[in-house]
DNA sequence: CAGGAGCCTTCCGCTCAGTGGAAGACTGTC
DNA sequence: GACAGTCTTCCACTGAGCGGAAGGCTCCTG
């Protein structure tokens, strides 16, 4: 839209949606400087931008002259459809699940290569784990991921098994191995991790069907798996109330 | 941008937001007919920016051919400083309080005039609410409400009183009754509803206090208020523990 | 306390990105 | 097969947006 523009194709509006990418979870808060860097926007531009992008409350600027995503996105970005369904539907069971075992409780969806975490319920009591809300983690070291990869299209599971990064000693990184755990994943309804993901931590998960397809996964994180197959039976019946209440 | 436009003054990016604001609670899914109404665009300007914006993920194109909030929006906007602190360490609360009582635990804060619902539990057994995360409740009918419009300054507490509007025949709307529940609410340190939102729920709530400060409200949904003392305990403590970890 | 490094903000002339009416395509409905 | 409702493409006109340059502002540091 103007003349001397440095990079001529760029549209105003990709350029706004930069500002906002320039924020992720390792960089909440950015001085104005840190926005046009990551935007790859020039000093004054990023400031005008991001100036109508406060004045609308996409953007916040903190007291101490950072900016930081604001609240008008944080409702928007409700609005979306990830958990508008799922979400919603699966909050009272995996409440459930929480009071009756007290773990870590775990719902996330496949999006691409990765599981995506959508909800997470963990008590004081709960090991220590690295996901949180609207993460991702790699499909092959976690429980819900294993689920997610042993469901998903084989196009999907050729290009995961052709990179499996080693996250701790445990981490399954040799494909065969990781191919027949699939396999057993399909036959028996369920994965586990021990440690593969982070020392200390093993998972169970499950998948959730509505009708045929396997939409998500349901998981829990726990020092070990010693009550396997109590907890199986109450993720499973869990995945089938919301299996059926997603209709 | 443009030699014709039929709005000058207004900007691209402008223009843009207006598209995502278009979105709400009630609207969470429009066709571009909808969208480019509800942002004041004429048709072909906004099919051009809602390409753009769903080239870049912040909306997505549903099979029906409606659009909707994106993943990469719905990821941005966790990023908000709205729950990264306070909620984040409440949680684990919040489902200690949800394990102990089974009702339906709220997180709010202050936002103007309203209460903002920051996290919300509920369990199957829980008595059915309006309320929703992110949704805004009046502050003058909800439990979490009173507590912060006790604890807001004078200013908003009279444009609050000047504006009680009714939601069910047991909505408080006289002022002088309010303000002396209000009083009670700062001396007894937590505050009550009785069907003053929605019919046959009934709510305790207490405030959350980060030093001498207020910074949001713990309550909780019942069907009656029958245990009050054990249930404003049980609140006051995991507020203390919230405001504690609040450091 | 001068000098300088890093921030942020304002200014302004050049110009191409953005605009939206008009027209066309693609549904479903009666 | 006409029609009403959607969505999509086209294109000539022009003012909104661009960003280099210059000016503030706030901390440092010697």
């Amino acid at each position: 839209m103007a003349g001397n523009t440095s990079t001529p194709g760029a549209t105003v509006t990709s350029r706004a949606l930069a500002l906002l990418g320039a924020f992720d979870e390792h960089h909440r808060r950015l001085t104005l400087t840190e926005l046009a860097d990551r935007a790859g926007l020039p000093m004054p531009t990023a400031h005008r931008l991001v100036g109508e992008l406060v004045a609308w409350g996409a953007l916040v600027r903190t007291s101490t002259g950072e900016y930081a995503v604001g609240r008008r996105l944080w409702d928007i970005g409700l609005l979306a459809p990830v958990q508008t369904g799922l979400r919603e539907v699966a909050s009272p069971y995996l409440h459930d699940l929480y009071g009756a075992t007290l773990a870590t409780v775990h719902l996330a969806v496949r999006d691409g290569t990765s599981a995506l975490y959508v909800d997470r319920l963990a008590g004081h009591a709960s090991v220590p784990v690295v996901s949180s809300i609207g993460s991702r983690l790699p499909l092959h070291a976690t429980g819900v991921g294993k689920v997610l990869l042993a469901h998903a299209p084989l196009d999907v599971q050729h290009a995961v098994l052709a990179d499996l990064t080693r996250i701790t000693p445990y981490t399954i990184t040799q494909p065969g191995l990781l191919r027949r755990q699939l396999a057993r994943v399909v036959r028996d309804d369920y994965a586990t991790t021990t440690e593969e993901m982070s020392l200390g931590g093993c998972s169970i998960a499950v998948p959730v069907r509505r009708g045929p397809d396997v939409v998500a996964a349901l998981g829990m994180v726990l020092p070990s798996l010693k009550d396997r197959a109590k907890l199986v039976g109450a993720l499973q019946v869990a995945a089938r109330g919301i299996g059926r209440s997603l209709g």
